[in-house]
DNA sequence: CAAGTCGTTGCAACCGGTTTCAGTAAAGAT
DNA sequence: ATCTTTACTGAAACCGGTTGCAACGACTTG
């Protein structure tokens, strides 16, 4: 099946050493004579020698693997986070792999028990929703870190926007340009980062002087199909708005769509702002004004992270912030 | 690290067998005494038992892994191939394990290598552009299959969609609604999905006696961008066009927002079509009429026939079909 | 010159399974 | 009653590494 059946011992005996010197010299951990150390290394090169990952794993408990939990692959944020979580581990020798979780509890826990059956040397979660309990408890059997959420108790561990100050800064942008009626459709009800956002958007109205209106205030799903939904039951209950901040990018064409329909134009009509800033979204028509999430690093330092954390080390990650991108999506209002 | 240290051995001693009967009933490869069996099933499940991987793999030679290599995480259309897949593998007992080609044919073979080298059961390769020497080279090591593109002498073991039958449909329906100056922005020069879409175009053409005309014919790369630098030297040079068939969607969106910038509307002065149909596409504006890979399928049956494969069967995948969505990118031109 | 160090290396046990082969007891055949 | 089967089970080798421990030669040291 494999061509590759050169093994340990093969080295040992082209290098005339025995299995533990070959051993020592491929994970220098002890002193070895130089010299006999070049002879192993060129025997090995020469064979092209490749470990076997089972005997390693078996002998020394690791994998050089660690798990990624993802939510639902296709999905932009999380595989933003995904491309630099693959970055951030190139040249480390650790492999990820990558589960679904479906953003389902259970599927979750099932998909995660799956990975410590591979004994995987280290977790990333990706979002996720499994309880605190459940977490802490992870974090005792095995390396973890956590991205785009912040997590009681683990302060520098995770690694997460400022998701808070990015919905603030977006509907303080709305402000700026004349808006006072501002409709927000929010994102899954109990997900921490749809409530940050909210806290946000109800803060900047809260410092500009301008009371929350209950009835601009939309439930929904974080799909384009929630957008669409919300902004058609804003407009039938005849409600006067003139931007609606959106969970995210995706609600945002839904609710960009939805007022099309309606003869209501953007950003003429109603302004809109975004969450995330998909790739789609410099192109859609208008471009979306968004906060973008830096999704990428944030793989990235994810994955430099529990390097650190399984050699035994510790990290400290900073709070990303989420940065607006001011596009087409909003125009100033004069006169109301 | 783990607290999961119970061994085969444990159940032995628990059952009063040996790890041999142990091995035997947890694989059921050999007739055991039904009571015996169910005696080590018993202390099995009591006793919470997980098979260590390593051990296994070491033993056996299995990993009950597959390598899956993708181009591009976050490219919509290979993201739903993915899901496909995981879709594709759950219930089998087979992970699949993704690892990322970054459409670079050495960091392509530099992952296959790193995932034989974990010793995977079988691999799936998501488009790509591996020489065909390598791909047949690499079939003889391992249970292959390739998704999205047909490699000559692999028949009925690629998964891939007719390209040539959706690009001739789309820009059918165009002549249809009376287009006869219709431009393509063609994909990736020597890629093998932009080949056959352009020849399925240029058929269509010719089944309607529209002769091609070459200045109609951009290049592109199958991003967004490409798709605006397209639209831009096409209306530069002055060329009239009533529509564009776009490589894929993103091409599509850049095509779109260009005509935009210069006051052409869509579809009213200009119609387009796009290839994919990734999510954002029913939500943008206008709602892109567009050619639906089924992605997902694709993933899913993929799993599907590498199972088979793994087992030591046969599979024989039908080709796929690409089907065209109207939607309202499209317009119909009554006179000129 | 004997004893103690140090640097370097080999032996062998072990990791936790799978698999071959031989052995035992019960059932069937002669 | 003896000889074959048949059904089932155990001992042990093996997969390919890692690692603790002993050993060995050369070099100091007393």
């Amino acid at each position: 099946m494999k061509l590759n059946d050169i093994t340990i011992k093969d080295i040992a005996e082209r290098a005339n050493v025995s299995k533990s010197t070959v051993s020592r010299v491929l994970n220098d951990l002890a002193i070895v004579n130089p010299k006999t150390r070049k002879t192993v290394l060129e025997a090995a090169e020469s064979l092209g020698y490749q470990a076997n990952v089972f005997a390693r794993g078996l002998a020394s408990g690791r994998s050089m693997t660690v798990g990624v939990v993802t939510q639902k692959i296709g999905s932009p944020f999380y595989d933003m986070m995904m491309q630099g979580v693959i970055q951030g581990f190139t040249g480390t020798g650790y492999s990820p792999i990558f589960v679904d979780g479906q953003w389902e509890q259970s599927t979750e826990l099932d998909v995660i028990r799956t990975l410590m059956g591979r004994k995987v040397d280290g977790l990333i979660l990706l979002g996720g929703d499994i309880s605190q309990k459940d977490l802490d408890q992870l974090r005792e059997q095995i390396p973890t870190v956590v991205v785009g959420k912040d997590v009681a108790g683990w302060e520098g561990q995770c690694v997460y926007v400022d998701n808070f100050s990015g919905a603030y800064d977006a509907t303080q942008h709305l402000i700026e340009f004349g808006h006072r009626e501002i409709a927000i459709v929010r994102g899954i009800i109990h997900h921490q980062d749809a409530i940050r956002r909210f806290q946000g958007y109800a803060q900047a109205l809260a410092d500009a002087s301008i009371e929350l209106d209950p009835d601009l205030v939309l439930d929904g799903n974080f799909t384009a199909q929630s957008g669409i939904i919300a902004v058609n039951s804003l407009l039938m209950r005849g409600k006067s708005f003139t931007a609606v901040f959106c969970a995210n990018d995706m609600v945002a064409y839904g609710a960009r769509l939805a007022l099309q329909r309606k003869g209501i134009r953007v950003p003429e009509d109603v302004s809109i702002v975004g969450f995330d800033d998909q790739a789609e979204s410099s192109y859609v028509s208008p471009p979306l004004t968004t906060v973008r999430q830096p999704g990428v690093e944030m793989g990235v330092v994810a994955a430099e992270g529990i390097v650190q954390l399984m050699q035994g080390g510790t990290c400290e990650f900073p709070v990303m912030n989420a940065e607006l991108q001011r596009r087409e999506s909003v125009a100033r209002i004069t006169s109301q």
